[in-house]
DNA sequence: AACAACTCCAACCGCGAAGTC
DNA sequence: TGACTTCGCGGTTGGAGTTGT
C-alpha cells in the first residue's frame, strides 16, 4: 500500500493564492488557531491541499514574519549559520526572527551560494588559494569561514604573506579548506587566555534553547584572529576563523590546511586529532585536533578515551587506533561509515 | 519593440519522523 | 507492534518580473 495522499486533490486548487484566499486562511486560523492542517481547508471553506495551507500561513500570512529585504547583518548570520549547520534551513531561520526557512533557502540559491561561488578557480571545480581574498573560497562539502565572510574583512599583510609563501596547493572536492581545531581554553596555560576570553564577550551572544547551544553574535573576528595568530607563533599559521560554539570553556577555532599540514609535518608533539566517543553525542563541529602548540586536559586524556575516532586523513591513525580497540580498520571505518550514515 | 536569457521566490513534492490508534 | 496519519523539512519547479540584446 502506498503511503496516503495528504489530501483528496481532486478539484483542489493549486498555485498562487488569492488575497481572498489569504483572508479566509488568516481569520480562520486566528480563530481557530494553528494545527489539524488536514482538516483545515474544509472547515475553512477552501479548496487547498491542507499542506498549502500550511505553507501560506508560515511563509507568508503570520503576523511576525518580517517584510522587506534581508538585512547585511542578516545576510552575515545566515553565512555563519550556513557554515555551521549547512542546508538545515529551519534551524538557521530560527536564529533570524521573522525569517522563514524557505525565504532562506531561497536567499541562499539566488544570492549567497552564487556570490561565495564566484571566487575565481570556484566555478572550475578547482580551488586556488587565494593571494589576496576579498571573498573567502567556497569548497563544496566544506567550511567557510565567518571571519572570512565579513564583507568589510580584508586579510592583514601578514596574513596575505603567510598565504604567499604557501605553496600552490589544489583542491579537489569534495575537501574541506578548514580544519577544525578545538581547545579547552581554561586548561591552557597561555597568557593571553584573558585578553581572548575579553575579545569573545565583546560578542552577542544568543542561546538556541531547543539544544541549549551557545551561539556567537557577529562580531570582533579581527581582534580574536589576530590574538590567535600570536598565540601560535610557532606554527607560522593563519588562523582563520573562530568559530561559532563557545560553550563554557570549549573553544573552537578553525585553522587553515596549510597550518594544519604544518603541524602535521613538524614532528613534534601530538599528531592524533579529532577523537569522540561513540556512544557520546556530537557533530563534525565538535571533533578535536590537538598538536605541539595547544595542549588540553582533553588531549592529556587521550589514552583513557573510548572508542576514538580518527579523520581519514591520517593513514596510519586508522591502524593504530583500531588496533587500541581491537577492531580492525574495517569495524572502524564501517562505525564511521554508519553513524554518518545515521 | 520584441525576444531571449536570467533572476527571484512562492509553491509544490516526496520523504522521514513523530504521533495516534 | 504495526499500520496509518499528520507534520515539518529540504529539494525542486514554474512562472512572473527584470534585464540584456
Amino acid at each position: 500500500m502506498g503511503r496516503a495522499p495528504c489530501c483528496e486533490k481532486v478539484g483542489l486548487k493549486k498555485g498562487r493564492w488569492t488575497a481572498e484566499e489569504d483572508e479566509t486562511l488568516a481569520k480562520y486560523i486566528q480563530t481557530n488557531g494553528e494545527g489539524s492542517w488536514r482538516s483545515l481547508p474544509k472547515n475553512a471553506g477552501l479548496l487547498r491541499c491542507g499542506k498549502s495551507c500550511r505553507l501560506r500561513w508560515i511563509n507568508y500570512l503570520r503576523a511576525d514574519l518580517k517584510r522587506g529585504n534581508i538585512s547585511a547583518e542578516e545576510e552575515n548570520t545566515i553565512v555563519k549559520l550556513h557554515a555551521s549547520f549547512g542546508n538545515r534551513w529551519s534551524l538557521i531561520a530560527s536564529h533570524l526572527p521573522g525569517r522563514t526557512d524557505n525565504e532562506i533557502k531561497n536567499y541562499w540559491n539566488s544570492h549567497l551560494s552564487r556570490k561565495i561561488y564566484s571566487f575565481p578557480g570556484a566555478s572550475a571545480g578547482i580551488m586556488d588559494t587565494p593571494k589576496v581574498a576579498s571573498i573567502p573560497p567556497k569548497l563544496k562539502g566544506g567550511r567557510t569561514s565567518r571571519w572570512a565572510m565579513n564583507k568589510n574583512k580584508t586579510y592583514t599583510q601578514n596574513v596575505n604573506d603567510a598565504i604567499n609563501q604557501r605553496p600552490k596547493q589544489t583542491f579537489t572536492q569534495p575537501n574541506s579548506d578548514f580544519t577544525v581545531l578545538d581547545a579547552d581554553v581554561a586548561d591552557v596555560n597561555e597568557p593571553r587566555i584573558e585578553e581572548l576570553e575579553a575579545e569573545v564577550n565583546k560578542c552577542d551572544r544568543s542561546v538556541d534553547e531547543s539544544n541549549d547551544e551557545d551561539i556567537l553574535g557577529l562580531c570582533q573576528m579581527e581582534g580574536i584572529s589576530d590574538i590567535l595568530e600570536s598565540w601560535l607563533p610557532e606554527t607560522t599559521c593563519v588562523v582563520w576563523d573562530l568559530s561559532e560554539e563557545i560553550d563554557n570553556n570549549d573553544m573552537v577555532v578553525r585553522v587553515s590546511d596549510a597550518c594544519r599540514d604544518k603541524m602535521a609535518s613538524s614532528g613534534e608533539g601530538y599528531s592524533c586529532s579529532s577523537s569522540m566517543a561513540l556512544d557520546q553525542h556530537w557533530d563534525w563541529e565538535s571533533v578535536i585536533e590537538f598538536n605541539n602548540v595547544v595542549e588540553s586536559e582533553a588531549c592529556n586524556n587521550w589514552e583513557q578515551q573510548e572508542k576514538p575516532l580518527t579523520w581519514p586523513w591520517e593513514d596510519d591513525a586508522w591502524e593504530s587506533q583500531s588496533k587500541n580497540l581491537g577492531e580492525t580498520d574495517t569495524q572502524m571505518q564501517n562505525d564511521m561509515v554508519d553513524w554518518f550514515l545515521s
